[in-house]
This record gives C-alpha cells, sequence and structure tokens, in this order.
DNA sequence: GCGTTCCTGACAGCAAACTGAAAAAGACAC
DNA sequence: GTGTCTTTTTCAGTTTGCTGTCAGGAACGC
C-alpha cells in the first residue's frame, strides 16, 4: 500500500516511518503542504496521513483541493489537540477517520487497515435517494435508475454534503463552504446553477427547495 | 438557552438579540472583553458568540483564558471575511465552530443548535404532539404520521414559539411578536391565517383554538 | 335571534429561486 | 507556446410560491 504521510514533526515523522516500513507499506514523507501538493501530482497514493497543524498552514485546504479535484484518496487526519471542531471540519472537508496525537502506532494500523478495507473491499455502501438515484459515497459515483452519471467535480462537491446530512437543510452559505476556500465569499447565485444542473442530470426529485432556507435531500 | 454575546457593533448586535430572544433564548450582550470577563464570572452560559475584532482587543485571549480554566462552555466566533487566520486561530484556540459576516440569522440558529446538541448529547430532541406531530425543535423539521411536513419560515416561527410552549395559551398578540420586529404592529389577521395554513399542513388538532384568548399546543 | 370572534379561499405584490446563454477560466493535447 | 474542449462563473429574463390583506361565511356565546 502507498502511503502519503503529510507531517512536519519530524520524531513523529520518522516513527510512523518506522512502523508503517516495517510493516511492508511504502511511505513517503512531506513536512510542507506545498511539497505534499508536488508529491500527490506525481504518484497515486492509496492513503493520505494528514497532520492538520503544518507549518505552512493549511492542511485542511490541501484535503479540500483534493476532494474539489475528484480526487476519493482516502484521507485520516492527524490533530494535535484533542478538539472537536478540527475532527468535525476535517471530516466535513473529506477526511475518513481521524486521530489525536499522542496516538498508539498500532492503532495507526488499525485505522490504516479500516479506511483502506472500507475502499478496496467489495461492498460500497450504496445510499438510496428519491427519484431513483443511488449514491456511493466513497466511489463518488452516483446512479440514475440503475445508469451512471457523471458529474463535474463542482457538482460532487456540493452533491455530496447533501448527502451526507439527508434530512437536513443546508443553507446556500454552509453550501458555499463546500465549493469554495474558507471565507472565499461569491456574490452570485452559482449555488443555485449547479442545483439546476444536478436537477437536470439527477431528476427534479432529488433535491428540494426549501424557499428562504436552503436546499434539502432526503434519505 | 443561556447565551453570552459579545460584540461590539450595535447594530448587529442588536439584530443578533432580537431574533435569538424571538427564538426564546435567553441573550446577554456586552460589548467588550472587560465586560464579558465580569459577566461570564457571574453567570453559567450556554454557549458563548464571541466576535474576534473587538475594540479593547484580543476576544482570542478571552477564549483562551476561558478554555485554560477548564471552562467546556461551547464558543462560536464571529469573524469578518478576509481574516481566515483569525478563523483557524480561533478554532485552536478552543471555538467549536466559527460564523463569517454578514451572516444570515437563521444560520446563526442552525449553527447554535448544532454546538448545543453536540453537547448536550441527545442527537434529535423530538417533541410528540397530538395527531401524530413529532417536532425536532434543533432541526427545525416537523413529521406528520412519520412524513416529513415543510414549513415556510414564517409557518416555522409561529409554530416554534407555541411547541416551545406546550399547553400554555399564547395570545395573538404574543404570536404577532414572533412573526415581526418588535413593535411592528400589524393590523390584520395573519396569525389566524397562520393558524390555518399550519392546520391543513398539520392536521385540525395540533393547534387549539381558546377562544378571546389565544392558541395552545398540547405536549 | 344578535354581535363577536374565528376560519379560510382568493388574490396581488414581491422577493426568492430557476434556468438558458454567454463570458471567463482551466485542462489537455499537440 | 496555440487551439480546442470542458468546466466554472456571471448575468438577465422568467417563473415560482410566500406573504399580507381582505371578504364572506361559519362557529361561538349570549
Amino acid at each position: 500500500m502507498r502511503i502519503l504521510l503529510v507531517e512536519d514533526e519530524m520524531m513523529l515523522a520518522d516513527a510512523v516511518r518506522d512502523h508503517l516500513l516495517a510493516a511492508g507499506e511504502a511511505v513517503d514523507h512531506s513536512a510542507s503542504v506545498v511539497d505534499a501538493e508536488i508529491m500527490l501530482r506525481g504518484t497515486n497514493y492509496d492513503v493520505l496521513l494528514l497532520d492538520l497543524n503544518l507549518p505552512d498552514g493549511k492542511g485542511l485546504d490541501l484535503l479540500r483541493d483534493l476532494r474539489r479535484k475528484g480526487s476519493a484518496t482516502p484521507c485520516i487526519i492527524l490533530t494535535a489537540q484533542d478538539q472537536i471542531s478540527d475532527r468535525i471540519e476535517g471530516l466535513n472537508a473529506g477526511a475518513d477517520d481521524y486521530l489525536v496525537k499522542p496516538f498508539d502506532l498500532n492503532e495507526l494500523s488499525a485505522r490504516l487497515a479500516a479506511v483502506s478495507r472500507r475502499y478496496s473491499g467489495n461492498p460500497n455502501p450504496f445510499v438510496e435517494l428519491d427519484g431513483g438515484v443511488e449514491v456511493d459515497l466513497a466511489g463518488r459515483s452516483v446512479l440514475r435508475d440503475g445508469v451512471q452519471v457523471d458529474l463535474t467535480s463542482r457538482e460532487w462537491a456540493l452533491f455530496d454534503q447533501m448527502v451526507k446530512r439527508p434530512g437536513q437543510t443546508l443553507s446556500k452559505r454552509q453550501l458555499e463552504e463546500a465549493l469554495y476556500e474558507f471565507g472565499a465569499e461569491i456574490e452570485s447565485n452559482t449555488v443555485e446553477v449547479y442545483v439546476s444542473r444536478l436537477r437536470r442530470k439527477l431528476g427534479k426529485e432529488v433535491i428540494k427547495t426549501v424557499r428562504g432556507v436552503g436546499y434539502r435531500v432526503d434519505g
């Protein structure tokens, strides 16, 4: 299994790498977001191990960027504080699991195994929605009446958010956050446009408008 | 729910307070860090709404101080658009969530609900009413015989008030205040109309008329 | 019966949401 | 680099449906 470790604390990074190498995994290491981006461009990794507290800032943005570009590479985030907000932001940004430092190396192995099993594993969990639409969140694929529908990365980013919270109405602002960098506010009706496109591709029934509030997908 | 709002822009502060008061929350307001510290000493708040750009300096220090003293009071920080670093610092300092100004008041409510739910541990406080109607006050959703019913924002504003005070008869005047800004007199039968609309959506039994007094919902 | 209070269908005005199209920005091959 | 194709964003015209108002009628208390 090919693993990319993004971590700037050298002691920790070395310990993790030794442990994983000993377990027969292929580990590349980068100490910054910039390096990581370069390495990700060159190689297809099976798992991404991502520290959120990097010197050059936004580990989360790296993850968000990846997801926006359509990558489904499993990602486990490493966070220094036992901070619920970090964890939730991370999971929202597209992380699959998280570990709070300091962590046990055996637990890391266990999580890695779990995550990769979830992905390589046979039964991808399909979520069924109204209108004959099925969604494979892990595999980033959508079927309409059994036929595969291709979504662009933005379309997916938006739809993904909604499918992950079925029954809950999400405001346009919340949905914008799935589309753009933190705080990069946009002053047009982009969300409306993407909802419109998704409806054309998936049928009218899937996404419901709650006027004055936002949009909702039912499970 | 008892909320402390720390915000120096009076217009914003008033808007937030009105909105939350209308939603039945108890809101205290302070315009500076010093005041906030005093108020925090005197009262146990359920949520802290903290602007990071205060005149007397660092709202962040207030938060760090709280956390250092072992307080786990949930905190939502309010930041301007361009202060991404603030936001990250805030989350690191122990904030649970953030809102970018200008924000939608309904979204504020949603975040508040989410944060407090996260802490109280009850994910879905459903209230059951007569006529097979269930209400999720935090999630702003209503089920009738297990089927989701969509309410418009005005309909919800009114119904929310009644469900929060089950068994208590509310006058039309009281209910009007849930619908409009404080003091905005309205000289028509709007409340009656909305009660009628709610009954059509939820069934006749849910809202009872107390002639000459007002309306009541039973738990 | 009477007067009062409440209910509800209808409707116009308006803001929110939808959508087609075109411009702008990226992606990719060459 | 250039050209071509796809995706993203913006804009404007149209549609939708929420809202407040009213009027006629029903229900209630007397």
